[in-house]
DNA sequence: GTCTATAGCAGGATAGAC
DNA sequence: GTCTATCCTGCTATAGAC
């Protein structure tokens, strides 16, 4: 039960903008004056609000990513459990749905995942809650969801690369879509999307169960 | 014929750091003390050679980059030359091996991919040498080698999708080592890469073949 | 070409009035 | 809690001796 509520809105456009700038340009290249001008509140109020800029960054992750990744989690059960069966290809088609067009705005997940992204490619303490509270217990989970439809012998880890191959494609068709736009020649619109989704859930089935046999020659 | 060797030197020692550094912790987290203290240069070498640190960036791009890229599409080339057939699953394993062992070290295989992820994710002058140069011309030339084999029907456009979503996990187990390590519990050491070689080739065959068929439910 | 010294400025952080 | 003024560090870039 806060009183102060106007002291509450201003550290909640501190977090608002510093995820916005933070996600576009990376940590080191946004300033201070750059998010209290944004959020239009005074230089101090950063480390009035989270002692330090670094906190500032870390709170972004406690305060707005985490709960964001388990609302996407638990849209992706959700979405799952309406269903009656749950063969791999509506297990893969829930999750590239839930990534891809989610419970959240278009803006709201490329943010997501450029803010995953940068903590995957250049960890920094954050990386631990990503980490620990995310990516190992949706692995599992999801990990523990195919088991049961995937040939008897494959093993665990290999099951994990698979599942890691997927988020991988997802990850980069939402953080590279300059590159992904530059080489189709294709503006990241709403047709496009769609052919996404299907590309990605016809790839990713096929990955799956693809072929056990190892090296060629 | 340049005369004044060790001028040189100092220069590509700093282009070897720069490299390094930028890899590692990105353009804003570096500083331009950091890499002349690294290649044992005076401060004002910077400027000197490149006149000032963003072009030092694009150098490393423009003299570094490109050229090793280069190499690695020629090593790729030379390799399917080497065999008889040329069947997607050689063409998929020469590009799998070229990529992950390739004719770099470890370290600069990784340096590589560092420095392509940060543009790809956060696109700055440099992404223009990136994509026309490397990107545009490697997805076309293997799109060309795939088309006779893949199915008739399949647009052009799609077949791009299926390299580039293959590209992608070659660069997420690239550049996401600690994540990758983190979720598997593994070390990146050699039989582990051989494991994730193997995985590669396994998972992009079966994509690239995958089911045709479109969304299930 | 190399180096030291320093200009000139932007950054994070803080003190203290309100 | 908010805001202004300011400290101080550390940055890029340059001038000028060697």
């Amino acid at each position: 039960m806060r009183s102060h509520q106007k002291s509450d809105l201003a550290r909640e456009r501190l977090l608002d903008k510093a995820e916005i700038l933070f996600a576009q340009k990376g940590y080191h290249a946004v300033t201070v004056r750059e998010i209290t001008k944004a959020a239009t509140c005074n230089l101090a109020s950063v480390n009035y609000h989270f002692g330090n800029k670094k906190n500032l960054y870390l709170d972004v992750f406690r305060v707005r990513w985490m709960p964001r990744a388990k609302g996407l989690q638990k849209f992706f059960r959700d979405s799952l459990a309406a269903k009656e069966v749950s063969a791999p290809a509506v297990i893969i088609q829930a999750l590239a749905r839930a990534f891809l067009e989610g419970p959240f705005s278009d803006e709201e997940r490329q943010r997501h995942f450029q803010l995953m992204t940068r903590e995957m490619s250049q960890p920094t303490e954050a990386f631990e809650f990503v980490a620990n509270h995310v990516m190992q217990p949706f692995y599992n989970e999801l990990a523990d969801m195919f088991e049961a439809f995937v040939p008897d012998g494959l093993p665990r880890e290999r099951l994990l690369l698979k599942i890691m191959s997927i988020f991988s494609i997802v990850l980069h068709f939402n953080f590279a879509r300059t590159a992904v736009a530059h080489v189709t020649g294709r503006e990241y619109d709403t047709s496009f999307k769609v052919q996404l989704i299907d590309h990605i859930i016809d790839f990713a089935l096929a990955g799956l169960y693809g072929s056990q046999k190892e090296t060629i020659a």
